[in-house]
DNA sequence: GCTCTGTTCAAGCGCGTGATTGAATAAGTC
DNA sequence: GACTTATTCAATCACGCGCTTGAACAGAGC
């Protein structure tokens, strides 16, 4: 559909405040009723756009965490959970676009989006089991703020300028980039 | 000024692409025009109010910077790094307001911003200079970066969902709590 | 009392917005 | 060919937007 692909590009540009009816069409070659039509309304539109770009995304990291060995080094493990950002921001075009579509919604989420709770729940549970065998001494409830303050690391990336450095490197260059950053956060300074 | 003190806050609430003449002037209590009088256009009023944010900000982190002794160590750098905003963020009220509406700005830097940019030169300057006592086999360049992620950390924290959790501690919890994520990330993992 | 200056105000302007409407067109189905 | 259904289209609606206008008001200086 020309008018969701139109969607997710203009989201990732102007998010979701800054999407036109007009121009949404006008990007898709599509006549302004033709979203009512399909969607019900221009929101309801952008919602779905949104909403499917974080399930992939969704998917994607769950896959890669869960595809870990029994006992990952820190790095290994900030690989992983990093890895589908890397990625979208190194390959570019539409894939770096659903990214930052995702990562603007995560600053305040769309109404709906408890919707999503399990899934980040069952992620975050997966990435503290793996660093409990690493960081023994750190309580549940600290690691689990570290994961979450190193996957807002990786929005932050995906949508400030400082990004832009991130984007025009290889997959391999960012990870060795961004990984020891992510692990070292992950590990923490304080208790050895 | 009644009209700046409501464009602070609206900013914070709604970014600045959400802030429409009619609730700012019924916020502050006073006629659309205004605005238009005492600062030409509801742009400029906003423009304003987000600069001196801007400047207020980077002036705390300055002064904290280089309040450092001579061989800080990464916790006390990184504590000094990270004072200004978590101390606007456990303060609350205006203060975490303007905090947030740089950190908003910070994503896409409104048109003129270059005019900072040697204000943001000079901090991570003294910052990199710090660091490199501490962990001398780093690149310079790579060093930028790691504090530009930290920054992109403390500013993801000011604002989306999983900031709420800091800004109900004291500034003492908050800091122990963020800090050694800040040098970790800042330390890395790779290179010993 | 009169005027000048700074400020506030209700009313309205032009414009862009999201959404709707009824006609026109295309595609099956019998 | 006739009827039904799905889709597209130009035209239009009401509304909220930023901004301007000219009148009204208040205070100071003379």
């Amino acid at each position: 559909m020309r008018l969701m692909e139109a969607a997710l590009d203009l989201l990732s540009e102007r998010g979701k405040e800054g999407v036109s009816l007009r121009e949404l069409t006008d990007a898709a070659d599509a006549n302004v009723a033709a979203v009512s039509y399909h969607f019900g309304s221009l929101q309801a539109l952008l919602d779905e756009a949104i909403e499917e770009a974080l399930e992939r995304y969704l998917d994607a990291q769950q896959e890669a965490v869960s595809a870990l060995g029994p006992e990952p080094t820190l790095e290994e493990l900030a690989a992983a959970f990093a890895r589908p950002m890397i990625s979208a921001l190194t390959k570019g075009g539409r894939d770096r676009g659903a990214i930052r579509i995702v990562a603007r919604a995560a600053i305040d989420p769309p109404a709906g989006w408890d919707r999503f709770d399990a899934r980040f729940d069952q992620i975050r549970a997966d990435v503290v089991r793996a660093l409990k065998a690493r960081l023994s001494g750190v309580k549940t409830r600290d690691l689990i703020f570290r994961i979450r303050c190193a996957a807002g690391m990786l929005n932050w990336i995906a949508l400030a300028p400082v990004g832009a450095e991130v984007s025009d490197m290889s997959e391999k260059q960012a990870e060795r980039l961004l990984v020891p950053i992510l692990a070292g956060a992950l590990r923490g300074t304080n208790l050895r």
